[in-house]
Order: C-alpha cells, then sequence, then structure tokens
DNA sequence: GTAAAATTTTAGATTAATCTAAATTATGAA
DNA sequence: TTCATAATTTAGATTAATCTAAAATTTTAC
C-alpha cells in the first residue's frame, strides 16, 4: 500500500467512521463531518476511487484497501492514545489532537515496535479496541447506553468518542471507566436518562451526552 | 508564534543547517539541500520573508523569529531520536527520518513532557546537543576531525549528521562514540586521514567522511 | 572595465485541496 | 405520477508548493 497524503488518510478514517451496517456513508454525512463543503468532497470521492480506496465511483463505499487503512490509521491513533497517557502522564481528554498527528506519521518498524513497548495493548484510554496488525477487532459484548435496560446493572467500559470537550463534562460529573452503573430512569419524550453510578450517586444525562457510550 | 507547514519548517531547519558564521547562505545551496529547483526556493524565501522568517527579502538571513523556530525544530527532532533509541530501541542509523516526521507534531504540552520522561537529556544518539526550551545550545569544546593535529589523543564525541548510509559505514568500521582515537597520518592532497582508534585499530577516513565528524 | 559564467528572479504552468455558485440528479410526499 | 426539496456534481476560482524556460542580475576572470 503505498504513502497517501495526511489529507486523504482523514477522509478514510472519516468514512470508516460513519458507514453503516451496510458499510456505506453519503457525501453530505462526510462533508458535515469534516466541516468541508460537499463539492470538495465530491471532488475527493473521485479521487479515492481512482486510488482503489473506494468500491464504487459514485456509492461511498471502502474497499478491502481502504478499509485496511483505516483500521491501520485507528490502530496508531489508539496506540499513540495509550502511549501519551501510559508513559507521558497525559490525561485522557487531552490525548486526542495530538494522536491525531501523530497517526500520520509513517514508519512501519516504529509501528511495530510502540505494541511492544506497551506490551500489546487490548484497548486505549477511552476504553476502546485497538485493532491488531492486520486489522481485526475483537468482539465486545458491549451495548451503548442508549440501548441499555432499565434496572439492570452494567460496567462502564468505553466511550465512543475522545473528543476533549466531552470528556472534559465526564470529568466534571466524575465519570470513570470501570464504574458500576444502572439506568433508574429513561424518559422517552426527549431521550434522557438518569443513571445510578456505583451504587451511591445520581447523575442525569441527555439523550447528546448518552449517545457518547 | 503560529503554526507553519512542515514545507515551511523544512526550509527553516535547511537555511540554518547552512548559514556560515556571518548567518547567511544562498538560494543555490538551499536547492542544493533540499533536491528542489532553485526558482521555487526563490519564490519561497519571498514567502519566508512575508511571513516575519527572515530578516531581509533578498538576504538569506534568518530572523530572530526564524532562528528560533530552527532551534525548537532541532530540540524536537533531537528529543524524539533519544526517545527512539532508548526507549523503543532503535538503532542510532534507524532514527533520522522518523524524527524528521515527528518533529512537525506540534503540540506544546507534548514538547514540555516528553523532555521530563527523557530526565532532560542534553545530547542525541548522535551525541549532537539538544537545544533547551529557549533555543540555547551548550558550549561544546569539541573540534572537528578535519582540524585535529597529527598525535593529539581525542575523544569521539559526535557525528555531524544523522543520515543512515553515513552511520551505515561507521557500524561497519566498527565505530562509536566514547571511544578515543588520534590522526597518524593526514594527506594534505587528498584530505584524508589515517586515525588510531582505541589504540589498537587503524582505520582510513576520505576527506567526504572525515567532514562529518 | 568589460565579457563570460554563475546566480537569482520572473513568468507561466501544474497538482492537491479547497471554495462558491450553478446545474443536475435523486428522493419522497401528496 | 409529478413536483418540490434535498443531495450531488460540475464549472470555475483560489492558495500552497512545485516545475521549466527565459530574463535579469551579480560575480568572476582576464
Amino acid at each position: 500500500m503505498k504513502n497517501e497524503s495526511s489529507t486523504v488518510e482523514n477522509y478514510i478514517k472519516t468514512i470508516y467512521s460513519l458507514c453503516d451496517k451496510n458499510g456505506k456513508t453519503t457525501v453530505s454525512a462526510v462533508a458535515e463531518r469534516l466541516q468541508n463543503n460537499p463539492a470538495s468532497v465530491s471532488n475527493m470521492v473521485r479521487r479515492l476511487h481512482e486510488k482503489g480506496l473506494l468500491e464504487n465511483k459514485s456509492k461511498l463505499i471502502l474497499s478491502k484497501e481502504g478499509n485496511l487503512l483505516a483500521r491501520q490509521l485507528i490502530r496508531k491513533h489508539r496506540l499513540w492514545e495509550t502511549f501519551l497517557v501510559r508513559v507521558l502522564n497525559f490525561k485522557w481528554e487531552e490525548v486526542h489532537d495530538i494522536a491525531e498527528q501523530l497517526e500520520h506519521v509513517h514508519s512501519p518498524l516504529l509501528t511495530e515496535r510502540l505494541p511492544v513497548f506497551l506490551e500489546y495493548p487490548k484497548f486505549d484510554p477511552h476504553g476502546d479496541p485497538i485493532p491488531d496488525k492486520k486489522g481485526n477487532l475483537p468482539d465486545l459484548n458491549a451495548i451503548p447506553l442508549t440501548e441499555a435496560e432499565v434496572d439492570q446493572l452494567y460496567i462502564f467500559r468505553s466511550v465512543a468518542t475522545d473528543k476533549s470537550d466531552f470528556l472534559n463534562y465526564l470529568n466534571k460529573k466524575g465519570l470513570q471507566l470501570g464504574q458500576k452503573w444502572k439506568v433508574t430512569e429513561k424518559e422517552e419524550f426527549d431521550g434522557s436518562v438518569k443513571l445510578l453510578i456505583d451504587e451511591n450517586r445520581e447523575v442525569y444525562f441527555s439523550e447528546t451526552v448518552a449517545q457518547n457510550f
């Protein structure tokens, strides 16, 4: 696989993360996520297809190559986040933007040695699984908060985003990976939930927040 | 200081390293080093001046800003090389190209924490001094091999380049930092030298090689 | 001090990545 | 089915960084 620009790599990562169960997404969704003009995205889609990173000329579906590239970028991103937190003592809300740059450093040797030094971590500091060398992800029997049943006990395993504003909000609310919780109330009309954390603390979450678990 | 592109940063580093005792270099020297067309360099020089990184519109002299940027890049480069060798077990000839990418990662927090973890290294794996936060370099009373006096004893403290082809050549000859050596013969007509290493091994160097010490 | 050689700059083109505005195509609701 | 709205693509422009070819300038050598 030849070297792609950071721009191309960011498009591939974005497409990967936006794909639905059919492995498909749309120009407008990518444009929205990247805060780019749809015309720019449309243009880039043509070029991604020419590079063999997309299946179809018009449909937004990653090719095998594109899929592997995305997973390898996620692997590098999460390994660097693990490194920053474990080795350089960063906090979990500080690492996203730095890993976003580090993931584009191209060196097969470095990508091989970093996980050796970290002793083959399986999860990053946000509880998200780190794809292996071949891009495989473990089967997690984790469920999103929005699908949790009332009064059932769960363990807080991961967050779905590593953006600092969201993580700072969790910090303020005192939430950490590993905590036990159950949903005590679920509001149907606005999707908000009330949680009992570690059997002693109540927290309310809006639907927007709940979707990030 | 605002964020510059990797391209701009590479120009500044190149200009810095090519400057003579008057702090000056030429368009053609930069073009040669970067393997770019002189026209491209000329063009970039205008833009570097517009950004305030060069003193004059036409003369190739770094401004205070440009000088500081260069030293901070060298600092990051050498810190990352130290990290790669000491922490990830890279060899000294393997780290240049990776550090060349890592030095462009922009994060004040990372640049602050990396040297803390490494316990404030003063020299990189090639014996080259690491500028401090403010860009200051220690006064070395080291002399280049080309100026060594015959039969005077010296210690091998550093190499002037971290390019892998040169370092592989040294490895093949069995040269390492810390070795004691003296010049036993000096050929005036071609600049080549004969060295006695650790009092038991003779090595011949051409002028080209000697200039990299 | 002038002419040849070397160096630098200008002019115009190219590529990647973006934009706005306009045209086209697809979706979907009555 | 048809027409309005939404989504996408095309056309044309812009910016950073590069190129080649040609013009202008500076150096060097006699």
